[in-house]
DNA sequence: AGCACGCCGACT
DNA sequence: GTCGGCGTGCTC
């Protein structure tokens, strides 16, 4: 069971407050909480506080009782609706000091996102003024009525205060079915599925929701209006909460609930590897053990398609009576509801992506991380969202809400599954099926394609079966190898691969760099190549041999989806249903010069395996490198056992923690930020690497250092440090990113 | 001396 | 984020 909640409120009469406005140069401040606000302020609570005499929104972040001889101004008010809780204030703190990302920039991704922010609420309106006391203003019209310094008057004197509002409801389009006599759909096999799925609501259904359900297109539903048989409405949107109907399907979770119930009922983190085909019957089965306890649970996905994938399969796995809730990006403003319904604990089951990751929900009893190694579970720096994986953010909330957190693949990350990290495992579960595996040795050749790949594919095409064949990720850093003897450029300093930026080749853990050679330092032979076969190649090579048309799977294209034969970027390929995949080039997996790149091909490798049903073809010119024998006997703790200590002298996590530093700007100011401030400033046991020159994208050019110590909050001190200091040189400066523990260096 | 402008630091 | 202080440099 978890810990009972410690006492949420502020029995002291000074608070610390973060207020939301992200920078680096604003801490938390502390104020007085006056008399009439006690019973109303706690941690996590959203309050309006003064700064520089202007009232700014904050959140509560902990008691403050030896607030100095400082002559503090009063919390002014407590805005309701807002509030966090206090766990999720704790995970924020952590969060902030973890990426360096200013405190407020993580609190906003707690709250409820599309907020209003540019909304006041009218306190006392002066005589002659069109509004009412309490009445909710935009910003823009406050400005246009009362002018630039009338605004700022009102806002100084207290006659109005920030109060943001939830995003409002929008409009949905709703299909009702029609009286009336049915047209004849017998020659509209889509149209009668959108008759069939529309009959089970009788008061109609969402467009979009009926779309998909009924696997039809809008163009299907535009005849049926045409016919009248249908109509369509605008309908307030409802709240994507969704009843769950299962009905007697408990047997389906029953091999998942003693696994499921350990998790919920003992806490703590675990991994379970599960093929992705049970993930949902996995996390059903999780949520399941958690409502049985009135406990709340949250799934995080790495993707929108996964949530909605997720909230379908759930609401026919979970017994009837239970809600689920999908939350991402996508949903806009009918988010808010969402976020209300987990906040006060009538939901159930919210599946979200990254964007979910600090919602406070009242009582947590279990996270199930889905595909725990995805690198979209982390927000790219930059961007919106914390730059941290959500399994940290998850692990962290666990342990802070006393709530269970399960990380479910077949091949968890390893700065997870490290010993190290004391995570309990779950028994595995393995996959269905196994394909039979053809290793082909390509050492001597210089072909792209052996014949064993294009008789696999003639076969496959022949018998009718669908040919998958994984390419490459495009546009990564490649690496350089013989094509004679297989042996790559590796750092002297560090013997890992090197990168290839331009004509040099970079060492990406200590930017020793050199020029590129045309001839190989093991065997002589000329044949050194860029490692790398893209996608586009593949294709375009494949289709000329083979004489048939070959379908493209990318992340931005997709051409082809009906050929027998498809080249595709992993992702693609492991989702889909293959007879044969084919991996033509595992050597440019394997041979990856970042800190992830074997731990990547083993699972580019062990995926193409689950997804192959009869046979899966590996080219090689490594045929007995480690990682690739053990994705292929699907032996993924032989893997960590080989891998882990790899990892370990390399310096990579979990057993020392990076930051790498991007800075934007001209050389000389890059350097002077780094060797005069940063450098000097560096707390022992923090290395840093030489200030290396990274592939420009705008105008400016774009510099690189990494830092590296056993200590994850040293690095990541030193990097909120490196922030701080650019931003106070201002525009005319440097700009800076930070990323701690990135995926992917 | 008087004023515009930009940088810097404080704000609790 | 917003402001005021202060230095610089230019003008009356």
């Amino acid at each position: 069971m978890p810990p009972l909640p410690r006492s949420a409120f502020v029995t002291s009469r000074v608070v610390r407050v973060c207020l939301l406005i992200s920078t680096h140069a604003i801490p938390p401040l502390s104020y007085c909480v006056p008399d009439h606000l006690t019973e109303n302020v706690r941690v996590g609570s959203a309050v309006v506080a003064p700064l520089s005499g202007y009232p700014r929104l904050g959140i509560v972040i902990s008691p403050d009782d030896d607030a100095g001889e400082y002559d503090l101004e009063d919390v002014k008010n407590v805005v309701g609706d807002l509030s966090l809780s206090q766990e999720v204030v704790e995970v924020c703190c952590w969060a902030s000091e973890a990426t360096a990302v200013p405190l407020a920039a993580v609190l906003r991704s707690a709250l409820p996102p599309g907020l209003r922010m540019d909304r006041y609420r009218m306190l006392s309106p002066s005589p002659g003024w069109p509004w009412e006391r309490g009445e909710i203003v935009a910003r823009a019209t406050l400005r246009k009525l009362l002018g630039e310094a009338g605004f700022k008057m009102a806002e100084r004197t207290g006659r109005v205060e920030p109060s943001p509002a939830l995003p409002e409801r929008g409009t949905t389009e709703w299909v009702v079915l029609k009286d009336g006599e049915k047209p004849d759909l017998r020659r509209a096999p889509r149209q009668r599925a959108l008759m069939t799925a529309l009959e089970r609501y009788p008061d109609g259904c969402p467009v979009w929701s009926l779309l998909s359900e009924a696997g039809a297109k809008r163009a299907a539903l535009r005849q049926l209006v045409r016919r009248a048989a249908v109509r369509l409405e605008k309908r307030p949107e409802s709240a994507p909460i969704f009843e769950t109907l299962g009905e007697g399907r408990g047997a389906e979770l029953r091999p998942f609930s003693r696994s499921a119930g350990r998790v919920v009922d003992l806490g703590g983190t675990w991994v379970w590897r599960t093929p992705a085909a049970e993930w949902s019957r996995a996390v059903a089965a999780v949520a399941l053990a958690a409502s049985e306890g009135e406990e709340q649970t949250l799934v995080l996905a790495p993707e929108r398609k996964a949530v909605e994938g997720l909230v379908r399969d759930l609401r026919w796995l979970l017994p009837s009576g239970l809600s689920v809730a999908p939350y991402h990006g996508a949903l806009r403003r009918s988010r808010g509801s969402v976020f209300e319904a987990a906040r006060e604990g009538s939901l159930d089951v919210l599946v979200g992506t990254r964007t979910a990751a600090l919602l406070p929900l009242a009582r947590l009893g279990a996270v199930c991380v889905v595909d725990e190694p995805n690198d979209a579970h982390r927000a790219e720096p930059g961007f919106e969202g914390v730059p941290i994986h959500v399994r940290d953010l998850a692990l962290r909330r666990g342990e802070v809400e006393g709530a269970g957190v399960l990380c479910l693949s077949p091949f968890p990350s390893l700065r997870l599954y490290a010993p190290e990290n004391r995570i309990r495992e779950l028994p595995a579960r393995a996959p269905g099926n196994w394909p039979a595996i053809r290793v082909v040795d390509m050492r001597g050749t210089g072909a792209t394609f052996s014949s064993a790949l294009l008789d696999e594919c003639r076969r496959g095409v022949s018998t009718g079966g669908r040919v998958g064949v994984v390419a490459n990720r495009l546009g990564h850093a490649t690496t350089v190898y013989c094509k004679g003897c297989g042996a790559q450029r590796t750092c002297p300093r560090c013997d890992l691969p090197l990168a290839v930026h331009g004509d040099q080749l970079v060492c990406g853990r200590c930017s020793y760099g050199m020029r590129t050679s045309g001839r190989c330092d093991e065997c002589g032979s000329e044949r050194v190549d860029f490692v790398g076969l893209t996608a586009e190649r593949a294709r375009t090579d494949l289709a000329r041999i083979l004489g048939e048309p070959v379908g493209l799977l990318t992340a931005n294209v997709r051409e082809g989806e009906e050929c027998r034969v498809i080249v595709g970027t992993p992702r693609f390929i492991h989702d889909g249903e293959w007879e044969i995949v084919i991996v033509p080039d595992a050597d440019s997996l394997l041979l990856g010069s970042g800190m992830g790149s074997v731990e990547r091909a083993f699972r580019v490798l062990h995926g193409a395996a689950g997804s192959a049903r009869k046979r899966l073809l590996v080219q090689t010119r490594m045929p007995d490198h480690y990682a690739l024998r053990a994705a292929l006997r699907g032996d993924y703790p032989a893997f960590a056992t080989a891998e882990l200590p790899r990892l370990r002298s390399a310096g990579y996590p979990p057993y020392a923690h990076l930051a790498a530093l991007t800075f934007e700007g001209p050389e000389e100011s890059v350097r002077r930020a780094v060797e005069s401030d940063l450098l000097p400033a560096l707390e022992a046991g923090v290395e840093a690497s030489e200030l290396t020159p990274f592939a420009a994208s705008g105008a400016d050019p774009v510099w690189r250092v990494l830092l590296r110590s056993a200590d994850r909050s040293a690095v990541s001190r030193a990097g909120a440090f490196a922030a701080r200091q650019v931003a106070k040189l201002g525009k005319s400066g440097p700009r800076v990113r930070v990323d701690v523990d990135p995926e992917e260096v």
